[in-house]
DNA sequence: GCAGTCGCAACGGTAATTGTTACGACCGAC
DNA sequence: GTCGGTCGTAACAATTACCGTTGCGACTGC
């Protein structure tokens, strides 16, 4: 399947900014950021303003700019993040439409419709269970 | 994320094959299956062959060949399909390593990892719940 | 006005999947 | 023993998504 980060870069970007703002900074740089990935940090303004779309960091412009989390980290769970990315479904079907004069070809989409549908539900619970507030916890108690 | 359709054309193929014996069939080849999921019969070779090393169907060669199943529908489930497909992780840590001077960048990959292997979990127990037995099932009932 | 940062467009690189062609290997029928 | 049908597999192009990078305009506190 497709090995994307974007989840797991998102996470990195606010757990960083969420801790830097607890340790009494007003905003975070992209470039900072980006040094702590090891990524560019056109990525992370990329990445970050999906995440400003739906509301969940707010951005600053002009001098002494930056991001800083529109809400508190522990009012925020991974599936807000999850969503605010977009991302297609986790199993597609057919990319061109199967026979419609075969039984299977006309009944096999609606019936794996219905079990991807189940598990979307239930990776959706699982993200939602999960704060950016337990993720920047785990962080913290990880050994140097 | 990936729109890969992998597990639904394996499904495809195997509910097909399955239908097949059922009306009495020895083999299917793959130019059948192709035919109904709309695809090259290259594409379905490749599959079954993943499968075929999983122990899930066999092929003959020769006239008179094609593909059977190697079990029974009822014992096989979306979970085997899954596996026999080798997918990659849902989700994916950083591409490069991020910075180890960074306390953030030291423990967010524990952290997302545990996440993770959770929720894999939880998607393997979604899929070891149908069979593909269940899957022809919910084809069949479809109205035509 | 200046300096620092974001916003965003553009482009190339990488990787996975899909579709296609080609051809050798195999084996039952004759 | 040859033939025809099918698998097995390599090779390649096309597509798509994501990532990394460069460039430059927009904005704003000083």
């Amino acid at each position: 399947m497709s090995a994307n980060s974007r989840l797991t870069i998102a996470a990195h970007a606010l757990a960083w900014i969420g801790l830097y703002q607890r340790q009494g900074h007003e905003v975070a740089t992209s470039e900072q950021i980006a040094t702590s990935a090891n990524t560019n940090p056109v990525v992370i303004r990329r990445l970050l303003g999906e995440l400003r779309r739906a509301g969940l960091v707010e951005s600053r412009r002009g001098v002494g700019a930056g991001w800083s989390l529109a809400r508190e980290l522990e009012s925020m769970t991974l599936l807000d993040v999850y969503e605010a990315l977009e991302p297609g479904p986790l199993f597609a079907m057919h990319r061109t439409t199967p026979d419609q004069e075969c039984v299977v070809g006309r009944g096999i989409q609606p019936a794996m419709r219905s079990v991807y549908e189940g598990i979307e539900q239930t990776l959706r619970q699982e993200l939602a269970r999960v704060t950016l507030a337990d993720v920047l916890r785990d962080v913290l108690a990880t050994p140097r």
